[in-house]
DNA sequence: AATGAATGAGGATTCATTCAT
DNA sequence: AATGAATGAATCCTCATTCAT
């Protein structure tokens, strides 16, 4: 979780939350923060900014998090890890028998889920935090990694005959698509229908070029 | 054709350059942008900085450009002219009786052509600053139209038998493929070859689904 | 008395410990701040983490000592009384036919003995706090004074033959004698053994100077 | 001149004032923060502050100087080279056949010249600064060798036997010893008068204890 | 036209002190 | 008595923009 960035700020939760209040306060600060970011952007999300919508003075908002750096990435964890048990709820399902087809719509069910506009403001906020932050570099290459190897599971679950390496990058392959058809259908480029058919049929034919 | 973002800021060249002279500072302090932002990246951009880096003074700068905001809404733009007229190209080509294949070679050789890892860094560049100011918004989403349009003539071209409204909409999802591809192979978590033959199948799939 | 400098903040001890839990409390808060100042140094010194060293909130501090200054101020001034009650300690030697040179030895030997580096830090951090808080001047300047009319009172004990005028201020200057040597030790630009030596050799000269 | 802490700031200034307009900004700014310094104390020594002392806005402070510490370096600096400048006067003086009387009363009447007490003031915040600011310990501990060198260079003209390593230790010795008499002149706690003549006398006991 | 010094609002962070519980 | 969360003024520093020369 730590940046391999060489950087000294300090970016995970100063205290353990161990008491309920505490907890409820970083609690409601990143609720607050998440707010003011879909509201104002990035570039207006002040320390000074965030302890006023959290309804408190800078001074305690510094008692809960050491620097604003790492208010945005306790919530870019979050998102990321999010993503991640979406993916991972997938694994429980009994995948024997399942044709090509069945499991795109499962997975594409699944994960192409984004329905609020606020959410996805939000992520496009949080986005630009990544390409602004070199600290959540790390972060999201891990994330993306942790991403691709449980497609790559998934994906040899449903006997999809490659080397390893192969359907890991399919697994990149397979994420960054989902991506696209979200900013599509976001952007108002694409209907949504539209977009998901695509992501289908593109996800399918990639999947069709190794035996199965 | 006006932002939608309510901005104050001027974002056009202050000037005609009429005067030779003129044109030549502009080009010069853009260039000069263009190496400081590859070489310090978006957040290091100073006014200062770049007068220095075009070796005037920043009175100067402001002499050719309002403001900061201008500069780098002129390097976008342009950066979007390019890939226009790049796809531009494909229209000069003769595509009665091309095969849907060689097709998809012909457009992702003429497009997918970003080999200096340079120009990648400028665009990755370019990109946080699209992302960052609000100004950039609307002239993206032209560029992405326009660049959709075009494909979507290129697929009718091409006979494929598909309402415009889907040509287009195909027009972004095939771009939006493209960008994929080179994001995950300049960031090494695919390699240039596997991405491209992904993106190739991809976009048949999606070409064959319509009668052509 | 009062301090000369214009100050409001209150310096001394907020209640009169008669309770013996109470005092043990104010005894337990300095000797905390004691081992704070010497691992950590006089910057790093807040409240907050006087408190934590002692083990208890920062409100209870505040319940024992009306500001951070008079924590300070309490550690200076004890630090000053012990140094008193060393030089007291001579006066209880016999000092009869006592020559200038054995005088010289017993004086050294009994006040320059600090051996403890973590003592010295300690001593060096009070010493910055002195240059720092005005509130300290006058309380340093008693001190001096004190331990001047004692030296005087030595003197005169040894039968030095000048006004007592003079005997005070060669008090002072015996005493800046031994912050001078050890200083110099401590900063290992003059080893031990020999600041002691000079030391001895000055203190002599000076006292020879007048007929006893 | 640089520090051996482990720091990260610049303690040099910024621009090389070649243009003589800067040069003399820096001056104004010196002079100004020096005043600051004497009037206010250390303390209140604020970046606004010598901002406004000086007749400027903080931003054009720090075109002259990276950071607040760089102001406070360059005039702990100048105050040590014009200690040192003060000593190496002596070098040009003829010192054959001069006794060890003479010599002193040179050296003390060269050295021990601090006549204004908004001098003495000054020299007292610098005192704190070095002691607040570890990136002035090198440079102070530098100082001082270079002190103690030179008195060992000028002992040894005055033919004192004694090893090398003894010369400087007593260059030390004499420089603290100066120190002290100024320090007790003026705090007064002893007059000028007295404690240059004690100066005198222990500064001599402990040349006589060499052989010349 | 060119210069570059000057501006100053704005941002992140700290810490002595208070006060509701 | 004890707690420790809350406060917010104060500090250092940055940078887009202006304007006198």
């Amino acid at each position: 979780m730590t940046s391999s960035t060489a950087t000294k700020r300090k970016i995970t939760v100063r205290k353990q939350p161990t008491q309920e209040r505490a907890k409820a306060k970083v609690e409601h600060i990143l609720a607050s923060t998440k707010t003011l970011l879909i509201k104002d952007g990035l570039d207006k999300l002040t320390t000074n900014h965030i302890a006023k919508a959290a309804g408190m003075s800078v001074g305690s908002l510094y008692q809960y998090f050491p620097n604003k750096q790492s208010v945005i990435n306790e919530l870019f964890s979050r998102w990321l890890a999010e993503v991640v048990s979406l993916v991972q709820e997938l694994f429980v399902l009994d995948m024997t028998d399942l044709t090509l087809e069945a499991f795109a719509d499962v997975v594409m069910a699944q994960v192409y889920s984004v329905e609020d506009s606020g959410q996805m403001q939000y992520e496009i906020e949080l986005g630009k935090a990544m390409l602004l932050y070199p600290e959540l570099h790390e972060v999201e290459r891990l994330h993306g990694e942790k991403i691709a190897q449980m497609t790559a599971d998934l994906l040899k679950k449903m006997k999809i005959k490659a080397p390893r390496a192969t359907l890991v990058k399919l697994g990149y392959y397979i994420y960054g698509l989902n991506d696209l058809s979200e900013q599509l259908a976001w952007s108002d480029k694409c209907d949504r229908k539209q977009s998901l058919q695509w992501q289908r049929e593109a996800m399918l034919s990639l999947l069709r070029m190794y035996p199965s």
